[in-house]
Formats: C-alpha cells, structure tokens, sequence
DNA sequence: ACCTGAACACCGTTCAAGT
DNA sequence: ACCTGAACACCGTTCAAGT
C-alpha cells in the first residue's frame, strides 16, 4: 500500500552492486535492498533467487570486468611488470567485491586474462614449459598476495602496542634508519615494486638497462 | 529451569575457540555458545562483554601464540627461508584464527616476533637501514600474501569454465608442459619455494652454494 | 557478583494469496 | 508473470529482576 514500484532482475542487480560497493558485503540485507528499490523483500526473491545467487551474480560481473589487461614497455621483463602493476591497480579499485570474489574462491578465473598476458612474456623471454608455467603463477600469486596484504594494512586499526615503541629501544641505537622505516607505514607502493622487479629479475632474467 | 550450569570467562573463551576453529567464525553464535555451555545468552554477556570482544579477546591469543619463531640454516639467507618457511606452517595452522586476525587487521601486531627473526638475518647478511627494512617487509607481504592466496585456492569451489580447457585449445600445441601445468593444481609447496629464494637471491644477496 | 527470561530490533527465507 | 504481507526460524543486545 506504500510507494510500491515494479522492479526487474538488472535493477536489483545494480542496487545491490551500489550496496556492496560502498557498504561492503555486510551492509548487503535484502531488506535494505528492497526499501530501497520501493519493493516488497519477497520480489526480490523472484528476480534473483536468494541472497546467495545475487551475490553470486555480482561476483560473475566482477570477473567478466576484471577483463584484458594491456602490457607496456620494450623488454619481456618489462612489460610483465606493467602487467603486474596494472592488475595491482584494477583489483584496488573495486576491494569490497574483489573480497567478494576471492571469498567465493574465483580469484583464479578472474585472473585468467592476466595470466594470458604474463604467459605470452614469459614465451618473449624465452622461457618455455614448467619453468615458464611457474614464472607466471609466482607473479600471479604475487600480485594477489600482495593486494590482499596492502588492503589489510589500510582497514587496520591503529596497531595495538604500536610498531615505533617496539623497534625505538632495542635496534634503534644499532640502525636508526631501519627501526624508523619498520616503525613508520610502509610505503607499500615502493614494496611492491621492489619485490615485482625482485620475483621477475629471479624468474624473468634480468632487463639490460640500455646505456 | 533447565540444566543450567555457572560458567566462567575462560569457558566461555575456550567454548568460542572450539567452534571458530573448527565451524569458522560464521558458525559462532552467542545462541548456539550458551547452549554448548549450557547457560543463558546473557550469561555470556556478563562474562566477555559482547560477541566483538569475545572474537577480539581470540584474536589477542592466537597473536601471542603466533610467538617465536627459530632460524635455522648456515647463512643469513638460508636462515631467512627457514623464517619464511616456519611462518607459512604456523600460519596455516590456524586458518580461521588467522583469517580474524586479518579481519582485525591485527597481521602486522601478529608478525613482530618473525619480522624480528628477519630483521637478525638481514644485518647478519650486511644489510643496513632502509635496504634492510624493505628486505623484512618484502618477505613479511610475501609470506602472508602467499597463504592468503593459498587458502583461498583451497577453498575455492570447482573453477568455473575449468583452467584446462582455456589453455588446451590456444597454447596446448605451442606449449604442451606449460599447459598441462598451468592447466593442474599449483604445487604450491614449491611456488612458495621458488618465489621465497628469488626475493631472498634478490634482496638478501644470493648464498654461495659450498662445492 | 553472577545469572535469569522477556523483549527489541534486526536478519534470510518460504508460501499461500493476490493481480 | 510478477508482487504482496504474514509467518517462521534465526540473529545480537539490553535490561529489570532475581539470588
């Protein structure tokens, strides 16, 4: 008898993905969902099932998005790296549904485009087979790994006893510059870039730098 | 009037354990835990404050469990992969546990006593300030990153279109082992290995092997 | 100090009934 | 084909009341 409003399958669809995306899977209730569609709870079970197909459904959307990834730069090792980089990008602009894919354990499917790319470098480089096959799930490993680590990091709660208090006493007289760098924030930027060129230098074979 | 039973803060504590461990976090109800320990809900209550402080008051303990962590090996860089290496099993250990402790954001608190272990070997191997400092977090995010990836495998439900099927048809022919690896399940045992020695090769400066 | 049941405000889901 | 409200079986939490 209220404001009721007819809704279709692609309209809660896109309600619910606006939801997740700046509440999170937890701010996700049908109930919400449906007051804000206007709509009785119970339609939205006609148009998608459950809760769990819904999710399920924004999950394969995530993944169908997640698409091609683009290498740049002149050698092999270079471009794999810029695959890198750009995947480190893509899976941070959407944390809330990314978790939402690697909770539900699609994470490899979604990476599969990318493994595609660092597949055809590695072959450019000149490697073949296992080795070629392994060089490219330690950068893909990598890669989550470390997006998975760094968004954890930044929902962090301010660190308990606090890192600088825990390195200032001991280490700190020995190697100041260590203990100020532990007890500060990572700059997780530089990090991933350090250990992206380390893991490909090792898997890769290192770029000549021309000059 | 049923069998109501007096319960303390540590069963309760203990209680919770039992269930997180092995039903996950999800499967802890404040419900289902009084009924387990045969008291009112609100029993609970009066002993742990409420189901946020219950969960952190876990979390606070698998920290301090997570504790020492021994070096083992010759030089500073095997030494450094047996830290990285004890780390991974403990942490797989307790995956639920851990997976709170993420949550929380705690990982970085719950790390201490292994980045003290790494921050040893990296003054053992001569390395010093920032250069050290990036050596330890680069192998505190891989370690970490790893076993979260790992984990989400592990979970992760029948992969969707199948990986082996993608890579039969385009690669297969090109690259027969390539595909046949990247199409099976990751040794991921050995994907640990190799990716743990690059970052040490790289950053730790690579062991002579004696012969 | 410790425990109780009742009550409140939420959930997801099912279902018979309406148009 | 699409939507409804009522009902069920769950939640976490608060609170006045008991001993």
């Amino acid at each position: 008898m209220t404001d009721r409003q007819p809704i279709d399958r692609e309209s809660v669809l896109l309600a619910a993905e606006a939801l997740v995306r700046d509440r999170g899977p937890a701010g996700l209730s049908m109930r919400k969902l449906a007051a804000e569609l206007g709509a009785a709870v119970t339609a939205i079970y006609w148009h998608v099932g459950n809760r769990e197909a819904l999710l399920d459904e924004l999950v394969q959307r995530t993944v169908a998005e997640m698409g091609q990834i683009e290498a740049r730069g002149a050698t092999p090792a270079a471009r794999a790296e810029s695959v890198a980089l750009a995947l480190r990008r893509k899976l941070r602009e959407r944390p809330h549904l990314i978790a939402l894919v690697h909770e539900r354990g699609l994470t490899e499917l979604m990476m599969l485009p990318a493994q595609r790319a660092l597949v055809h470098e590695a072959h450019a480089a000149g490697l073949r087979g296992t080795a070629a096959a392994e060089a490219v799930r330690v950068l893909q490993f990598h890669v989550v790994g470390f997006v998975l680590v760094e968004r954890n990091r930044e929902r962090a709660p301010r660190q308990q006893p606090g890192e600088p208090e825990l390195w200032d006493a001991e280490t700190a007289e020995q190697d100041p510059a260590l203990a100020a760098t532990l007890g500060g924030v990572p700059d997780s930027e530089r990090l991933f870039e350090l250990s992206t060129r380390a893991l490909i230098a090792s898997l890769w074979g290192i770029p000549r730098p021309k000059e």
